[in-house]
DNA sequence: CCAGTGATCAGG
DNA sequence: CTGATCACTGGA
């Protein structure tokens, strides 16, 4: 069953644990469907974190963030690689969960280039399309919680929040 | 270690 | 317009 916007609505930190053993669907237009369970995310948590993109303000890239929770955050990193970013909470609250593992794809830039993503995918809603969703699954999931990659820029107290998830098995 | 690669954003 | 920066990967 397709996760709906009560799921998104909650905070990053939440959803990110939860995505874990979740179900991305992922379906081209040659009918083509890619299904893969989540097995490593990011909590990026609002204006106050200062790795969190939205935390630089309102701008055209960062908007999508500041919708209600359930649509696609995509951003192009070092010209090459399509970060695929779940948008989560409240209107007005910036957050977003970014999807780093999927089975055996380990690596955020590694799964936006299995799933094709691109530029189109800014905004789409996980609740209505018919080409990218997650859906819930029933199995329990052992993770264990480390500070999140990449982030040197965001000063201590941001760059070691254990907001980074990783499934076990 | 570091090159590749291009959108994005702040500043003139 | 310019130039710095970047939630990364892959190859030396």
């Amino acid at each position: 069953m397709k996760l709906n916007t009560d799921f998104y609505t909650q905070d990053a930190t939440i959803v990110a644990e939860k995505l874990l053993g979740k179900i991305l669907v992922r379906v081209h237009d040659n009918g083509e469907t890619q299904r893969y369970r989540i097995t490593e995310t990011e909590a990026y948590m609002g204006a106050e974190d200062k790795a969190c993109h939205a935390s630089k303000g309102r701008t055209p890239r960062t908007e999508v963030m500041f919708a209600e929770g359930g649509r696609v955050y995509v951003y192009l990193i070092y010209g090459m690689y399509w970060m695929l970013n779940v948008v989560t909470g409240e209107l007005n609250h910036p957050q977003a969960v970014l999807i780093r593992a999927i089975d055996k794809i380990v690596g955020s830039g590694k799964v936006g280039r299995e799933l094709k993503i691109d530029k189109s995918f800014y905004g789409e809603s996980l609740t209505g399309s018919a080409r990218i969703w997650i859906e819930d699954a029933p199995d329990e999931v052992i993770f264990e919680t480390a500070p999140r990659v990449g982030i040197d820029y965001a000063g201590d107290e941001w760059k070691n929040k254990p907001w980074r998830f990783i499934s076990k098995r």
